[in-house]
DNA sequence: ACCCAGGGTCATA
DNA sequence: TATGACCATGGG
């Protein structure tokens, strides 16, 4: 069976299993609140992360030409919910500086998608994943965007490649997945909903959405 | 009292 | 290249 055979029918269990319209991240979602939470989300829950946002709406900070006007030292105070908030202050400001180096985020996310990708992974705190959810949720365009979920779940199926970079597993998806904005925003999305819900870093998932094809995947493994 | 969270950077070997 | 420490808060 072949990649995309298996992951088409791994979403096709997860959409039923999930509500993807409950997903916060939608095609009208605003730029600046897409951009602002995929900093703040890096190693934390979104629990967390909506904390801080409202705290940064409550200050009517929730944009990044307000933040790229804001001292350190505040920024930090309003997102501190969201955990490491000197960091990720520091995160946001080098990113609300990226924008108003390009005249507005605005026109920065309408640069071609390979200089986008570079000067987000230029920016100081912005790394592959947090670069692709800006990709593909704020600037819609068509690149895998990659976590821990994704691979934790995938690798459960007996699905992806070996190796761990990020690279490689997105060149992986991405192979066997054609590129469409929408389907990708959306597999992400059903990958997190299903990897918070119950596929936990040690497995002792005893039945989920997925338990027959996780126990295929087991088999496929230990066959070959 | 644990374990966990949608990463990324930096120092070491 | 690859592994480990670090960041720090909130929820289960």
């Amino acid at each position: 069976m072949s990649a995309a055979f298996q992951l088409k029918r791994v979403f096709e269990r997860l959409d039923k299993a999930y509500d993807y319209s409950t997903w916060h991240w939608q095609p009208d979602t605003p730029r600046d609140y897409v951009c602002i939470g995929a900093v703040l989300v890096q190693y934390t829950s979104w629990s967390n992360v909506e904390q801080a946002l409202a705290r940064l709406a409550e200050a009517g900070a929730l944009s990044l030409d307000a933040i790229h006007r804001m001292a350190p030292a505040k920024l930090a105070r309003l997102v501190r919910p969201a955990g490491t908030p000197d960091t990720k202050a520091q995160r946001l400001l080098a990113l609300a500086r990226l924008a108003a180096d390009h005249d507005g985020l605005a026109k920065l996310l309408s640069r071609p998608a390979d200089e986008l990708r570079e000067r987000l992974l230029a920016t100081r705190g912005i790394g592959p994943e947090t670069a692709d959810a800006i990709l593909l949720y704020a600037a819609g365009r068509p690149t895998f965007l990659v976590d821990s979920y994704a691979r934790r779940i995938s690798s459960r199926l007996g699905l992806g490649p070996d190796g761990d970079r990020y690279a490689i597993w997105q060149d992986w998806f991405q192979g066997a997945l054609q590129a469409d904005v929408e389907a990708y925003q959306r597999y992400h999305g059903l990958f997190v909903l299903h990897g918070r819900q119950t596929c936990r870093p040690q497995p002792r998932c005893t039945a989920c959405c997925l338990v027959d094809v996780c126990a295929e995947g087991r088999r496929a493994a230990g066959a070959t």
